[in-house]
DNA sequence: CGGGGTTCCTGGCCGC
DNA sequence: TGCGGCCAGGAACCCC
């Protein structure tokens, strides 16, 4: 799915196409998933935000879209509706006449609508981790969250509660810069420490190159991300490491599949 | 409650 | 060419 640096490149594009736009008119998909896009025709966007993978736009100061786009999802402007896509889940009229759409083949992402502010009823929203880049988000906080539970660290990324915005290729790419096994079910001060600064260095390594494009992966304006070719871990097992030549390896955990090198991520 | 398995979807690719 | 099986960037949900 589109992670952190996705989401962002997204969230910026999409603000000054949609800030101080009413909405005329709205459609979607008859799945639960995505009606609610419908709740919004007669309202004002104001800013929009990013909390992890979720985009939050203002509504009129009173309510928010949000927005999560799953594995799939992405969104796009347009001069008309694409009527011969198959795969647009919302479509939203705009009155300055373009029409933003939410495409999302697998149907895995989400559209609720919620009074600012109040996130209690989206389960991973209200339990969201720190936002990498926000000043308070440390080494120590990190080591924390971390030994709050006993789940392998590979797994207590995704779940989005030591930090917000990680998924497979991020959480694989930070652990093999940290150097940290990916199994582990407890992390050191010391290498919460590294891990807090892998993430920063990956998130924004990817985010400069407007995210990572294996497939369906586009920004509003339709471009792909240029980021895939600097991945050093997700997607090399067989290959070999780039530190230390050592072939990369892979495993399933928890039903994600997880790369790492068996020599500089021991245990 | 924390943890783990299942489910929601479609398409691409591989092997037979 | 056709088809079955497997895999894919995520997280909500249900049950123990």
């Amino acid at each position: 799915m589109p992670e952190l640096p996705e989401v962002e490149t997204i969230r910026r594009q999409l603000e000054p196409v949609v800030q101080g736009r009413r909405v005329l008119e709205a459609d979607s998909h008859p799945s639960a998933k995505f009606v609610p896009a419908r709740e919004i025709v007669g309202s004002r966007f104001g800013s929009v935000g990013r909390r992890g993978k979720y985009l939050l736009a203002a509504l009129d100061d009173e309510h928010e879209l949000v927005i999560h786009l799953g594995m799939t999802g992405t969104l796009r402007s347009v001069e008309r509706p694409t009527s011969e896509d198959p795969y647009v889940r919302a479509r939203w009229w705009l009155d300055d006449g373009r029409v933003l759409e939410m495409r999302d083949v697998r149907r895995f992402g989400r559209i609720r609508v919620v009074p600012a502010g109040e996130h209690g009823t989206i389960p991973t929203l209200r339990d969201l981790g720190p936002e990498p880049f926000d000043p308070d988000f440390d080494g120590e906080q990190l080591w924390r969250a971390l030994r709050a539970s006993r789940r392998r660290v590979k797994t207590q990324l995704l779940s989005q509660r030591p930090v917000a915005g990680l998924g497979n290729i991020y959480a694989d790419e930070a652990l093999w810069l940290a150097r940290i096994h990916p199994g582990a079910r407890r992390v050191s001060r010391r290498q919460a420490s590294e891990l807090r600064e892998a993430v920063r260095t990956v998130l924004g390594q990817a985010l400069d190159h407007g995210g990572t494009t294996l497939r369906d992966y586009r920004s509003v304006d339709g471009r792909q991300g240029d980021n895939q070719g600097r991945l050093a871990c997700y997607g090399r097992a067989g290959l070999p490491c780039l530190r230390c030549r050592t072939t990369l390896v892979a495993r399933t955990y928890e039903g994600r599949t997880t790369t790492w090198c068996p020599a500089c991520q021991r245990r």
